[in-house]
DNA sequence: TGTACATCAGTGAACGCGCGTTCACTGATGTAC
DNA sequence: TGTACATCAGTGAACGCGCGTTCACTGATGTAC
């Protein structure tokens, strides 16, 4: 009983060692993902560059997809962390909500710039043929839960909102499953998902380069959406 | 002199059927990164499909690149001939400028949804190692130009702009040789931009399946999202 | 209208390459008595 | 403390596969006189 037999036992220098490895596997995978893509993604190719030979990888990832799928958990995994901490930062309490948004968006963009890759193997075109297993789905929702909680602390929009606004919020009502019982009414999911959507279309367009000739500056774009968004649709809301 | 040994002479039956395998290969092509993605072009597989054998593909392209190129550069033109008939539609002199904006913006959806992977091709991760063609830059000035025209006929943003957006118009005054002349004032220039990234933004995560399961409907997001750009930053601005 | 020639689409063999994955194995590390 | 055994990381050979690309060629199509 006290043999630590038991799986979630103190870890032996053999487990150790397996962790490590498999971390410096996916050390390397990314580095690989930022030269040639997720695609382009090679165990031998992994195996010759950390000086091992190709099989000896599947004593740590069963498969190419395995892999993948781990790759692609521990970025959500990461995100999601990221998030998480902006809107828990030290001064949260205290700040306004319109602060927290700041500084949940702000984080976001660091994150994505730090490795775009990374963001792109996640919000990025879908690898055809592969399905991200569940645990990811629930990653998500935690992003998700952390965005509503941000943008529940909003000051109200004032103004009234548009025919099309008004009748998203009003089919949002009736199709929220996906808040999971969170209590905030259908005008802040709606500008949730505006947070989501806007701050994306920004980010992932100055990642992929698309803004890269045009002579302005990105980061000015990403504050002047996210300036929309902290103020809200309408001006009335401008705390 | 009459000889029609001119390179724009009328075409011969070979050059036609050129012309009608090249577009064949093209579409192969597109059905196979519709199935597998870019980055897994295969010229093999193309001709197998087509019952030819490989090396016959390099009579019509020149490489594995140049198809690629090719697809790019077709996409690009596709999208901008959308945006271009939408924007000059029939009824659109007489249309106010939201309603063209809101053509403009569904022609867009539609293109999109019509086929994810050349959106993607266009919009999505950037392919690793391979740069797009000069020939792509100015279509996609086309389709800026196009976006400008819309914006600036759209009524005047009547309230005042918050201080990241009063700032990133004071920053694209200076910023603006992208604009290619247009007489537009910043606060259009910010506006174009702000449709060109909500839209991708609301249209990306769609296609990429990263609402399905949250059980509203993408198209009224799109919708909302519309409605907001049309109506401008502020309610004074509705018409 | 008919013949000689040039053009060029497509074939089939071959090149070297890298891939994912399996399998039987060696040898080092850790465990049990 | 020492010996016997089990565990397991990593190797090397092999599997079948598909890839992009080249090359010399065949045979049909079109052109010129």
């Amino acid at each position: 009983m006290a043999r630590r037999t038991a799986p979630a036992a103190q870890p032996s220098p053999r487990d150790r060692y397996r962790a490590q490895v498999r971390a410096e596997i996916k050390e390397h995978a990314w580095e690989q993902i930022a030269g040639s893509g997720a695609s382009a993604l090679s165990l031998n190719a992994i195996a010759r560059r950390m000086g091992m030979t190709g099989p000896a990888l599947y004593r740590y990832f069963g498969s190419r997809d395995e892999l993948i799928t781990a790759l692609v958990t521990d970025a959500y995994r990461s995100v999601a962390d990221t998030c998480l901490a902006a809107a828990a930062a030290p001064d949260a309490s205290h700040a306004s909500g319109a602060d927290r948004l700041r500084t949940l968006a702000h984080a976001l963009r660091n994150w994505a710039l730090a490795d775009p890759h990374r963001y792109f193997l996640i919000y990025g075109t879908p690898v055809p043929g592969y399905h991200a297993p569940e645990d990811v789905t629930l990653i998500a929702a935690e992003i998700m839960a952390v965005l509503l909680d941000v943008c529940a602390a909003l000051p109200a929009d004032g103004g009234e909102a548009g025919p099309d606004e008004a009748g998203f919020d009003a089919h949002l009502a009736g199709h929220r499953e996906w808040d999971r019982g969170h209590p905030a009414p259908a005008p802040v999911l709606r500008r949730a998902l505006a947070v989501w959507t806007r701050l994306h279309g920004a980010l992932s367009l100055e990642l992929a380069g698309h803004f890269t000739g045009m002579g302005f500056d990105p980061e000015l774009l990403f504050e002047a959406e996210l300036d929309g968004l902290v103020r809200g649709t309408r001006p009335d809301g401008v705390q």
